[in-house]
Order: structure tokens, then C-alpha cells, then sequence
DNA sequence: GACTGTGAAGCCATTCACAGCT
DNA sequence: AGCTGTGAATGGCTTCACAGTC
């Protein structure tokens, strides 16, 4: 193992490979190949090596990988030995889904509030998480040390929201906001973007059926 | 212009640029250079005029693009010049949260249904369509001859959802169950799995605080 | 002079094929 | 014998740099 650059879409997989793992081991099994994981993810064995071993030697050759071990080590890599504070800035459908979706809790995300500029929704709680005036937004995630933030409004505000969460000093953003936002570069920042998916879809089907 | 492979990431900025092109249009731009719209995205000028290029020639040495008319040939080779119908799988947070979002109607798509399978809900409406037995699913697809299925339940469901969904001959798939589904290769499929997004999050906050 | 279109070069990720362990 | 770990080869996307056009 050594340093270097390592791409992104390595650990893409590693995120899948650790739910793969997951449900492995909720099944009782111990031992599994890359071959296997491979066909559990639609991928290759060659592949599921590769991305391991930019991170360590954590199989046994002749053997394959330990479930239970393989699952902690990448979960380390993923830095998801602790838990992480997040916030959620909209209060509408799409925040709610989140709010309610089993995938953040499984995973040691925990959203501590909601920002909205609503009247109505301020005060109220939302899945049992209170719900803020977004003109707290900066003084609660510096003090709470939020580490988080997702943006879950329209893409007219969605820019401003971002700079607000900068201003906490936030160290990710995840953006499901269909449209292009920037932050410095100290933090990290993903688009969810599915609108863009669905023109992918589009364009295969208008194409291949030549 | 020749036959060739085109990157999917081309296909994903095509899409991205044709929103951005919405925007200036709605501006009163008329006239855009590759720079321009390379800032618009932050990207470069070379990648947009490369990825138009795999197209045509829809530019004019020493101007530019034409707003209008370049978001008319994107858009139709994203194949977004005739409308899309679309239906649900899961009448969940999340379905509500895509049945109410602006961007399917905005460009074209048309959530028709819903399908779940609890009684209480079926019926009833969400944001004006209808709420159906998933039962009802494969011959809903077939009659109506729906294009796209969107799967909004959670994993353990997502991959016989999908089942019913290439049963009525669906053309694509967009799934925002976190998990791996396989469908047959005459069937387009996108994954929207936010849940690997934000663990690149952690992984990049956790890797570059060294 | 300004900006597009494009072959060539550079770079990065994936696949191959086999050496190395158990 | 079986499966991992890995340098080398391949393939593909992006960047460069300039020719082409207005």
C-alpha cells in the first residue's frame, strides 16, 4: 500500500461493497471472494481487488476476504467509525423523505434540524426533528459543530443556502438541487442531480432503437 | 460528425448544459461562447465544445452558440422534443417528493401513477395521480405503454419492483432504492443512490483533514 | 481578432494475466 | 488447487493546441 491518488469511483464501490457486506453477514456468512462480491455488484473480480488493495492486503489468498473484518476496514476507510452530525435545509417533501429515510440512521448520519423560511413549519417538528428558522442556520452550525449540510430546496435559492452553510463553516455539502453550486474549495460538495439521470435514460432509449 | 462512442458523462453535461441554456434564454441571452457556458458549469471550454462536437456543428467560429437554437439540438438529442410517460413505484415520502418536484413537468415528464401496495393508500390521489394496486402494475405498463418506471421503495422491494416493471415492458428504469438491481440489457437503468455520495463525503473530510 | 471544431497527446481508470500465498 | 495482490497493457475520457471560419 501506497499513496496515491485514488479515484472517486473506488470509493463509490467501496460504499456498495460495505452494504454488500452487510447484508452478507445478516445472513451468517464468513467468508466471501471477490468473485462474489463481484456478481453481487454487477461487477468484476478483478475490479473488487483493485479497489481494496489501494487501502491495505486485507484478504487471504487461496481463502478470499473475512466478512465481518473486511466490512470494519472499509467502514474505517469511509470514515464511518463515528457518528456524523448533519443538517437539513428545507422542510418540504423532499426533506421529509430524507428525514424519514432509514439509510442515514443505518449509516451513523444523524440530521439535528431542519432550516426553512416558512413560518408555518418553524417550531414544528418533522419525524421528531425540529424544524429552524433558516436565519439560524449559520450561528447553529457553528455552534453545534455540524459537519453535513444537505440542501434540499429549489435550485433558485439552493446557491445561497450553500453559502450560508460555508459561512457555519460546514465541511460537506450533499445538494439535491438540480443545479450547479459552488463552495471553496476546502469543502466537499456532491450534486444528487436524478434529473440529469432520467435525460441519460431518455437519450439511450431515443438511441438505441435505431 | 461521425458514429462513435460517446462518454456518458458527455450525455450528463449535455443535459446539464441544456438547463443552463434555459436560464440564459430566460435572461434574454441569445448569444453564449463555450467559455461562457464553461463557467456556467464550472468546466472547461474545450470539454464543452468536444462534447457538442460528438453532435454537430452547432456553433459559429468567431461568435458562438445560439441559445435558443443550441438548447433546441440538445434537447432533441437528449430526446426531449415529445413527452415522457412516467410512473411510480412506492407512494412513500420519497414518491410524494418526485410527484411534486418541478423538474419532471419542466422538461417533459409525466408521472401518470402510482403504485403501491398498501390499502389504505390505493385510491387515493398524491398531488393529483392516482394511487394504484401494485398488483395492477405489469398491465398498467403494458396498456398505457409507460416508458419510464421509477422505483421510490426501499431495497428489500426495489428489486421485484423492478421485476413487475420489465414484465410490462418498460423502456427504463430510474431507482432510488439503495441497492443493486439487475434488469435485462434491452432495458435502460440509472440508480440515484445518495447514501454512496454521502460516504465519498466522509471518506474525502475524514482523508484531506491529514 | 475572436471563437469554434478537432486530431493528437496526455492522463486516468479498468482489465489482464500471472506471481505470490495458504 | 484456489484465490488474492499487482505490474503491465489496454481502453477511454479529457486537455491541449492549433487549424478553420466568420
Amino acid at each position: 500500500m501506497k499513496t496515491q491518488k485514488i479515484p472517486e469511483a473506488t470509493i463509490v464501490r467501496l460504499s456498495m461493497y460495505s452494504r454488500f457486506l452487510n447484508n452478507l453477514a445478516n445472513n451468517g456468512v464468513t467468508i466471501v471472494s471477490s468473485e462474489e462480491i463481484a456478481k453481487g455488484l454487477n461487477g468484476s473480480p478483478a475490479q473488487v481487488r483493485k479497489d481494496l488493495a489501494y487501502f491495505g492486503e486485507f484478504g487471504t489468498r487461496g481463502v478470499g476476504y473475512n466478512v465481518r473484518d473486511l466490512n470494519e476496514q472499509i467502514k474505517k476507510i469511509l470514515g464511518l467509525t463515528h457518528k456524523w452530525k448533519a443538517i437539513l435545509v428545507g422542510a418540504g417533501h423532499l426533506g421529509t423523505a430524507l428525514i424519514n429515510h432509514k439509510a442515514f440512521k443505518t449509516r451513523g448520519f444523524e440530521i439535528q434540524a431542519v432550516f426553512d423560511n416558512a413560518p408555518q413549519k418553524i417550531g414544528q417538528t418533522i419525524g421528531g426533528v425540529p424544524v429552524y428558522d433558516v436565519a439560524e442556520l449559520v450561528d447553529y452550525v457553528k455552534r453545534e459543530k455540524a459537519q453535513i449540510g444537505i440542501i434540499a430546496i429549489p435550485p433558485a435559492h439552493a446557491q445561497e443556502a450553500a453559502d450560508l452553510l460555508v459561512q457555519g463553516e460546514i465541511k460537506a455539502i450533499l445538494n439535491f438541487a438540480p443545479c450547479v453550486i459552488t463552495v471553496p474549495p476546502q469543502v466537499e460538495m456532491r450534486s444528487v442531480d436524478f434529473t440529469v439521470y432520467l435525460e441519460v435514460l431518455t437519450y439511450n432509449v431515443e438511441t438505441n432503437r435505431k
